[in-house]
DNA sequence: GCCAACGTTGGC
DNA sequence: GCCAACGTTGGC
């Protein structure tokens, strides 16, 4: 079993707008990164341990705790010439873009970037690189250890 | 709003 | 295949 940190802007889908949808699923569409894409095509398996983080926001963090629950399937708003999404070089018989379903399993109080950052543990964490801006990142079992302490610890800034 | 960093595009 | 120009991300 993997982990990730999937990024989010709340404005958009908020932890709290999954945990009010039916079953609590949300398609993650509309990555347009091939590295994010192909962890979600390639690596993510139903199960994954996903954190859920707020980007683009007042208080950019993680908000919550998640999983993957469906395998990567195309996404459709590829397709669609109405979406921002729309990709003209793809088509329904090769499609460019996927996604994998993710469920929200609860909101955690948020850890901060801030308090990412000031983790000793977390040093080494993708998110956390220069110039990072991937929006779906690996994350290793004692990152994820680490980070769950400080979210049962209420350490999070 | 600024801007560093990065990914993509497209001319050559 | 190179690389300059451009667009986007995302914290501040």
């Amino acid at each position: 079993m993997a982990y990730w940190l999937m990024k989010s802007e709340p404005s958009e889908v908020s932890i709290d707008d999954v945990l009010r949808r039916p079953g609590r699923r949300v398609d993650w569409f509309g990555v347009r990164n091939y590295q994010a894409r192909n962890y979600m095509m390639r690596d993510m398996k139903v199960g994954d341990g996903v954190l859920f983080y707020h980007s683009s926001c007042p208080q950019p963090g993680i908000a919550g705790l998640a999983e993957v629950s469906r395998l990567a399937v195309p996404d459709k708003t590829q397709f669609d010439p109405a979406s921002p999404y729309y990709d003209p070089k793809a088509t329904p018989e090769k499609p460019r873009w996927y996604h994998v379903e993710v469920r929200a399993v609860r909101k955690t109080p948020l850890i901060s970037l801030g308090a990412l950052r000031a983790t000793p543990a977390l040093q080494e964490m993708r998110l956390l690189a220069r110039g990072n801006r991937l929006s779906i990142t690996p994350v290793t079992p004692a990152e994820w250890d680490a980070i769950l302490g400080l979210i049962n610890s209420g350490s999070g800034g």
